[in-house]
DNA sequence: TTAATAGTGTCTCTAAGACAATATGCT
DNA sequence: AGCATATTGTCTTAGAGACACTATTAA
């Protein structure tokens, strides 16, 4: 064993790390919460129009306090033989009996006080499903979950000239909707401009019905999505397996909250899918042809 | 007080909270780790020629178990009474000596087993300096803080088909070098995609003088830094506060380690940058206008 | 005068925006 | 026949790539 191996103790690693006990200072509890997104279609009812596509997010009723009845993100709190991804993996699958899906961290939402409780992190996680692979089983617990159709809009913004710099603010109305009735809630994301720093901040204005700071990670989720869906297949794991460009368009749609023109919509995507034989039947108007993910790669 | 206010027990919010205790189940302790990023100038020994530009990162070199001797992004652990935000910014000043700087949250690490001692987690933040900000006090510690140049190039790629998909394994060599020598690491990209899933993951494949799971943080900063670099003004960061657009076009060059044409760079840039009336003076060659970052938004 | 960089002009190529024209199953 | 959507064509516009040309200093 070289002498170079040994630290100011004269101890080698193995000797330090048998020896080593945990510090008694304090640790944070570290939970992950699901930003879970699903799109599903509206009652039509003229047969022969196409429905419209919604895009929604599944929320859970809390029956303990803190946030006695409020509606919060699904989540459980991290174990240390798992890593935060496996959490997020299993919490899903506990929460919708999905599996095999689109996963993706967020943020690492740590502000202090955001737990009444005590000290909880949240890793937050963002996760795509098509609605045909999950069972909307709301209200089969005693607490329900519902999914919440998301709407997701500028209202207003601001912009003001500081010394050496600006700052910038932009407030987003946040409406969840489902029968259970509707969730509004107000983000403001703050762009503080300088000479050598830019930095952004979300605050929430107004809350009405969420729990915790998750207005602040759905926003924050639905704008991830928003960003990715232009230069990612992202979008295509909220698909089922045959769909016609058509709905696709309106899933791109619904999420951007903006009409998309159809052709430059078709050039954009037609490398994203592969086109299939089948075609949608008894529509009451023209048929259109199937496609599906492209999984070969380019 | 609302009978709808109380739980199970019959308890308000206030009460419960009162008698909350937090559980005894494990916690993990956060770390928040540093990838300080900034960019130097090489000696260039002909007076008539430009200095190139070097990306650099700042390493500490352990000295303490575990990974003594080794290499480490600067960190700590976060404190109840702050985020990690906050925790970053402070990890930085301690370090550095710098302030308001730009300071970007990455990823949270989580991997089991990632430190040998216990449970941490690692909340990852990038900082962009210009270098004039900082003292490079390289050594003035006992424990040795040092600024190594890097390198992230793809080192091969290999794509597989699995039964309803692919996975596409892309290897890059990290190479940091420094007075105090040059540290290597392989860093794989792993995408798996499915039927109806895609996940990427990292994994080190080899790894020679960076402590903990250090190289794969580096990784994904550098890739977070190429993304951002060609869609904001990020890299604007790394400036002084006056700067040549050739300098400026470097600095893009060294972070995304290719050659881009001048016409098209300046076109890009237009609008990022504000024009002063200085110029540089006794370069050996035509002066070249002074430029800085453009504060008044468009 | 010349090395070396600064700065501009312009042609091409590609992708997106805009909009029109044509195609087709179903009732 | 005609509704409603499917699918393709093409003109325009904006931006990136490629490359060449002119400008300006200090030694």
């Amino acid at each position: 064993m070289d002498i170079l191996d040994r630290d100011g103790n004269g101890l080698t690693e193995r000797e330090f790390l048998e020896r080593y006990r945990a510090g008694d200072y304090e640790r944070p509890s570290v939970a992950v919460d699901m930003v879970i997104f699903t799109v599903t279609e509206a009652e039509e009812n003229n047969y022969r129009k196409l429905p419209e596509k919604e895009l929604r997010v599944l929320l859970i009723q809390r029956g303990a306090h803190p946030f006695l009845g409020k509606w919060a993100l699904p989540g459980g709190f991290v174990r240390s033989n798992e890593t935060t991804e496996q959490a997020a993996a299993r919490e899903l699958y506990e929460e919708t009996g999905v599996d095999n899906v689109y996963l993706e961290q967020l943020y690492t939402f740590s502000d202090v006080g955001r737990d009444p409780r005590t000290w909880v992190m949240s890793c937050s996680y963002m996760s795509l499903i098509n609605s045909g692979q999950v069972q909307l089983k709301a209200g089969d617990d005693a607490v329900g979950a519902a999914w919440f159709k998301v709407s997701y809009r500028l209202l207003r913004e601001r912009k003001e000239l500081i010394e050496g710099g600006y700052v910038k603010a932009l407030q987003y109305e946040l409406k969840l909707s489902s029968n259970y009735g509707e969730l509004t809630a107000v983000v403001e994301r703050t762009v503080t401009a300088t000479e050598t720093s830019t930095a952004t901040s979300y605050t929430i204005v107004s809350n009405d019905g969420l729990a915790f700071d998750h207005a602040k990670i759905i926003a924050y989720a639905i704008e991830r999505l928003r960003g990715k869906v232009n230069y990612t297949d992202i979008a295509l794991h909220l698909m089922p397996k045959l769909f016609t460009l058509t709905e696709l368009q309106q899933v791109y749609e619904v999420i951007l909250d903006k009409e998309l023109l159809k052709a430059a919509f078709r050039r954009k995507v037609a490398d994203l899918v592969t086109e299939t034989d089948h075609y949608t039947e008894n529509a009451g108007h023209r048929p259109s042809r199937l496609y599906r993910r492209r999984l070969e790669e380019l």
